[in-house]
DNA sequence: GTCTATACTGAGATAGAC
DNA sequence: GTCTATCTCAGTATAGAC
């Protein structure tokens, strides 16, 4: 058989459908034909399409914590490492411009449906709101590590947003730059660019 | 009867509810039970419910219309008008809060749904971009007053998407107070609040 | 574990009486 | 213009054979 077992493969169909499509738009049909399998034998390994959700969550925040990691194992300084973050925009450009940003399109939906995973789902973004946070700690930002951490993700949704909505390239490339120069100004750091090591790491 | 008539209950209860639980996830029931109708009279008034929206999207227009002219027949400032802008998160954080921005998560929920109606709501994006455009370039930023116009927009939108996600009212009042600091440095104005009128004009 | 068949629900939409 | 009744379809979910 494949690789992953069938359940797995289940999760993941749905991550990429739940992202493009949105979750309440995505049914079972479309989920079964992705996966190759009957409707009928979703219930052995799930036992409601909320169950799916929850999986599907956990995936994400696994791959998140994976991203960061990815990230600090390159040993890269905290600089480079928020401007890996930064440039994650680009490396999605083409699915951003189509879908908007996965984290923040997924918890404006959960918010509207008022479904009870919204919480869960949050803790998506507060995943990286964290590793920003520590990520400006470590540059001695202390006091205000929090506040940064947080305008430079409304920063990224912000630009995700709008390149979702106008379907124009260059407003997200427009985006990224003036963030990598918000980074360097807003830390006092000597020049030399920052965004060239962390395209490399997708 | 009421002064509004049936038709326009209709859609004015349809703005609500699409902002509130989004387009796909509002019935007709849930309209007509908001207006105090039938199901089946609503095929007197509207022949579909994607009509419905396109109603809902031609209200939204006119409405930011107004909003922007009543900004500007205040016979401020550019850089007050601007202001203005801004402070439009604080008059409507509660709104924004628990159901987003309306003019972002319509886009994005109604790009993932590929609906047919997706670019007429990017118009709403639009009026705002241009507007914004013309008011960066009155305060003689000519050559970028388009990208400043985007960059406003955009961060704009993110602190809205990321006071939604966390349901934390100071995020949001912390994003207003940069984008005003931001606005000040990146027009050479001399200081002086621009913050304290525009607050009064919801 | 996987399938087919089917129950049940709520959605959008139509027909026709009043 | 507004109503009730009804149609059709897609969705989630279940039952039970293999």
């Amino acid at each position: 058989m494949s690789e992953l077992s069938k359940k797995q493969q289940i999760v993941s169909a749905s991550d990429l459908l739940f992202y493009q499509r949105g979750y309440a738009a995505t049914s079972f049909a479309d989920i079964a034909e992705a996966v190759q399998i009957s409707r009928g034998n979703f219930y052995y390994h799930f036992k409601s399409k909320d169950s799916i959700l929850d999986a599907v969550i956990s995936l994400r925040l696994a791959n998140s914590h994976k991203l960061l990691r990815d990230w600090e194992s390159c040993s890269l300084s905290a600089a480079e490492r928020i401007g890996c973050f930064i440039n994650r925009l680009l490396v999605k450009q083409t699915d951003i411009m189509r879908y908007g940003c996965p984290v923040a399109t997924l918890n404006t939906e959960l918010a509207k449906l008022n479904h009870p995973a919204k919480a869960t789902a949050s803790m998506l973004s507060t995943v990286f709101r964290t590793w920003l946070r520590r990520q400006f700690f470590l540059l001695g930002e202390k006091s205000s590590a929090d506040l940064l951490a947080m305008h430079l993700l409304s920063r990224s949704q912000g630009a995700a947003t709008i390149a979702n909505t106008f379907g124009e390239q260059k407003l997200l490339q427009q985006e990224v730059q003036l963030m990598h120069d918000w980074l360097r100004t807003c830390i006092k750091l000597p020049a030399g660019n920052i965004s060239t090591p962390s395209l490399a790491s997708a």
